[in-house]
DNA sequence: CGCATGCTTGAATTTAATCAACCCTAGTGG
DNA sequence: CCACTAGGGTTGATTAAATTCAAGCATGCG
């Protein structure tokens, strides 16, 4: 359905089978595992279960998120293509896996993964990679749902999933938002009526346009940054620009 | 001040000067290097600076934050003797530190500390353990920030500084806070105004007692336990029980 | 002793949550 | 093929929680 129609990644990762072989060779260790689909809203597992296998996501789209006692629910993240599930874990999975859109995905064992990592000098580094990003990711996270107004949060939001998909250069780019409101709700740490209310007034301010309940065009993207409350993006590559401080003590 | 009182931590960590010799080895990476002073709000680092070296706490405590452009600051993690700075990080800082008291650390190269650990095949698993429990710290933050009620947030983080320092297990006892209010408010997302009201109502109910500013006496462990919106917390470590879920799909 | 900083308390305001209708649309079955 | 329905989404009115603004209090330091 959403990100089924780039077949650039499926070509990336089938033409790197040998470890060591590039700079995301870490997905050859999935190469010849037998994929798996999961429909709609199935859980791939739980928050707590023993972490026996690690996930790389080859199609559509995870959502990864923690439950409190009184059934609030916090998602920490969505996965797409590319991506892999439960790097950063130890013996148990630290959070809940549900598919958003109908999916696919294969597994390994993580001490298969484990194994072939630490025997590895080339797949460390991007094991390590992938988690610094994760942290760091985490991070900005932790500013957006701590600092930011819910217009921010929800600008923030759009940026980030318009820099990750391709396309997103393009003069008017389209927002792919394969999620329900309530995941974004539960994901940017608001109720989906403000949500809702904050795109509508971002559609008032020509700022955006909505196109159909699963995808936004973003009308002006240099307003729509200035109000997602970062600094600014750099060029390229949607990373923000980290800015050599020196303002406090 | 606060945590220079245990000299545990200080004979623990000089006790394995080899490589490989304890599960706290990689303290000993640091063994040989020069003590180095901070005085209270020191900076040790700014976020964005080309990350070149890596610290060791052996004495005080930092708090490490980011900025938003406009000066809203939001404080991600307090560092304490025997935490290590630095180790999720690719080549910039992800975030600023400074002392919260006078504080002692050591420094080390990062290439060197890399060399290290990647051809050290006992240093790695402990890199990774470390790299995971930030993780784990940075999803709790975020199910803190995102979903929690002044009061959550407040007891929660008691309970953290309680159970991170040694003598928790007593009867009444006594939960260090070196950082200022306005440190606590930048780390769980509330006002100076709001910790403080919140911290007069849970003396009100006597759950907690004032000790001077910078400590508070904890008199009804349990009924702070339940307040904090987690499920119970184990018997000992102050980990969360895992409950392998099922409450969802 | 007196100031300055950090902390507490109170009143007014603001933001987002809650409660409640209603709408739209995709999917179903007649 | 079209009407119906259910779920997700929007909009509006009210409420609650935390922030902001403002004042006063303590503590620690010169």
């Amino acid at each position: 359905m959403l990100r089924a129609d780039n077949p650039q990644y499926l070509r990336e990762i089938t033409s790197s089978p040998h470890l060591g072989s590039g700079p995301d060779c870490l997905h050859a260790l999935f190469g010849r595992q037998p994929i798996e689909h999961l429909s709609a809203g199935q859980s791939l597992f739980f928050e707590g279960d023993a972490a026996r296998h690690l996930f790389e996501v080859l199609e559509g789209g995870l959502r990864i998120f923690k439950i409190l006692s009184d059934g609030r629910r916090v998602i920490t993240g969505f996965l797409q293509a590319g991506d892999i599930v439960g790097v950063s874990l130890r013996n148990h999975y630290l959070y809940s896996a549900e598919a958003i859109v109908d999916t696919k995905v294969r597994r390994i064992l993580r001490k298969a993964f484990e194994a072939e990592v630490s025997s590895s000098p080339e797949l460390r580094p991007e094991v390590f990679a992938r988690l610094c990003d994760e942290m760091a990711a985490a991070q900005d996270q932790m500013v957006l749902l701590s600092r930011k107004s819910a217009e921010e949060r929800v600008c923030t939001f759009l940026l980030k999933q318009l820099h990750r998909n391709p396309g997103h250069r393009q003069a008017n780019p389209i927002v792919e938002l394969p999620m329900t409101r309530l995941d974004i709700a539960d994901y940017l740490g608001l109720t989906i009526e403000t949500v809702s209310r904050t795109m509508t007034k971002l559609a008032n301010k020509g700022i955006l346009a909505s196109a159909g309940r699963h995808s936004v065009r973003i009308t002006r993207y240099c307003a729509l940054v200035q109000l997602s409350g970062d600094d600014e993006y750099d060029g390229d590559e949607g990373g923000l620009i980290a800015y050599g401080g020196g303002q406090r003590h």
